[in-house]
DNA sequence: TGTCAATACGTCACTAAGTGACAAAATGTG
DNA sequence: CACATTTTGTCACTTAGTGACGTATTGACA
């Protein structure tokens, strides 16, 4: 079983702790009383995501009752939909919360690269954040291939990441010479071989290098007639 | 109100028919008896959609229950469950059942044709379908779109329709010249210029021709450098 | 036309996701 | 310590979806 890197930072996931009293309370102590109420939450939410994606993983999402998730941490059902709107929501929340570190990587990507090149560099830097953790990673994406309902939920995910890049390509570049179709499909087709890739090095079990795959699909895309 | 086209051709959609049982004798009556209890359950297949749709576009998706659906129709919940497998298989599931069309499509396009330019046209064939009636593909669409669930069950017939056509593109082009990450990335890119083609006939009110939409989508496409 | 197997349907009971309402507990502030 | 705010638990409820089982309908054949 993999350390599961949840959107604090990694945690450790061998040990299914059921000492989430103890944990926050020397959360408590290091964190020198800025503001409780918060350092609560993000405990809870963290200790939510690990067991969740602990019991997905060992028995499968759609076998996994919010009970099983709730019960170890002694929290109840209501307040799990407190922290996350759905079941899926989950396995796929944290991603969409590094939308804006994307944001972030292509504005600050240097002017004089072509647009493409851009966006490719962009979706490039999260490959390396794959590397990291090859096994939880391959892990997820087998999750998410083998539940219908995740796997929808992970293409809305696409789709909010498009979206935000697409804004951000047309405010760099300037609407005149970045019209909204074209940008949207400049950031589609860097996205489509990223996808691509991805799925590349999933059917070759997670092994190989996923950074070659990827500068590949890239090139792929731009050597098209 | 626009007419729903279900995958048994355009249905008259105004009139809420609670005459079930006269359609299903009619069909029996002019169908001389070939397979009865699959004339059945086509009818009452298209009934569903039709009643579904229509008050999935009336009062929302979320706020129409099954209850709701299957009650003009004096079937039960349950039948309706062994028809459509979960809610939002009512208004996706016919785009599934499309995809052979498509391979077939791609089959016979002139081997001439470059691959791209093979996917494109295939893609191309579904905008004059759209055009058959585009007040309700824009009501539908609409639907997609504000509805999270379903819009999640459309990328993932995207990403059947990416599956089928990568298949069928590499049987065309023999697996040399077309390898796995090629062909899926071909695909790709001529199925991302059809969604973006489609997003901005939607954000124009679906009021403008789709068709010159997506050839200029198509050749931004080729254009890019 | 009557009989029988196969298939489709309805009813009932059940699980589980998700929500609204309200009271109790914990926290932040003075 | 007292009070307002926020968070949580409990309870009751709706709805999607499933399994089991009996009944009705159809197809095939005598």
């Amino acid at each position: 079983m993999p350390a599961i890197e949840s959107p604090g930072g990694p945690i450790a996931c061998g040990a299914s702790s059921h000492n989430f009293k103890h944990n926050l309370e020397t959360t408590v102590m290091t964190a020198k009383i800025t503001n409780l109420r918060e350092q609560f939450k993000t405990t809870t939410r963290q200790e939510l995501t690990r067991v969740g994606l602990e019991l997905f993983l060992q028995q499968g999402f759609a076998t996994t009752t919010i009970d099983q998730i709730v019960e170890p941490l002694g929290i109840s059902k209501r307040t799990f939909f407190r922290y996350f709107a759905t079941k899926e929501d989950l396995v796929v929340e944290w991603q969409s919360e590094m939308t804006p570190a994307f944001v972030d990587e292509l504005n600050n990507r240097p002017r004089e690269e072509t647009p493409f090149k851009a966006v490719s560099e962009t979706l490039l830097s999260l490959a390396s954040r794959i590397n990291t953790n090859p096994e939880l990673a391959f892990a997820l994406m087998r999750l998410l291939k083998e539940t219908p309902s995740l796997a929808g939920r992970d293409m809305e995910r696409r789709m909010v990441w498009e979206q935000a890049l697409t804004a951000t390509l047309i405010e760099r570049e300037g609407p005149k010479v970045m019209p909204r179709l074209k940008a949207r499909i400049t950031v589609g087709m860097a996205m489509t071989a990223w996808t691509a890739a991805l799925d590349e090095w999933y059917l070759g079990g997670g092994k190989a290098n996923l950074r070659p795959i990827m500068e590949k699909a890239f090139s792929l895309v731009t050597d098209q007639q």
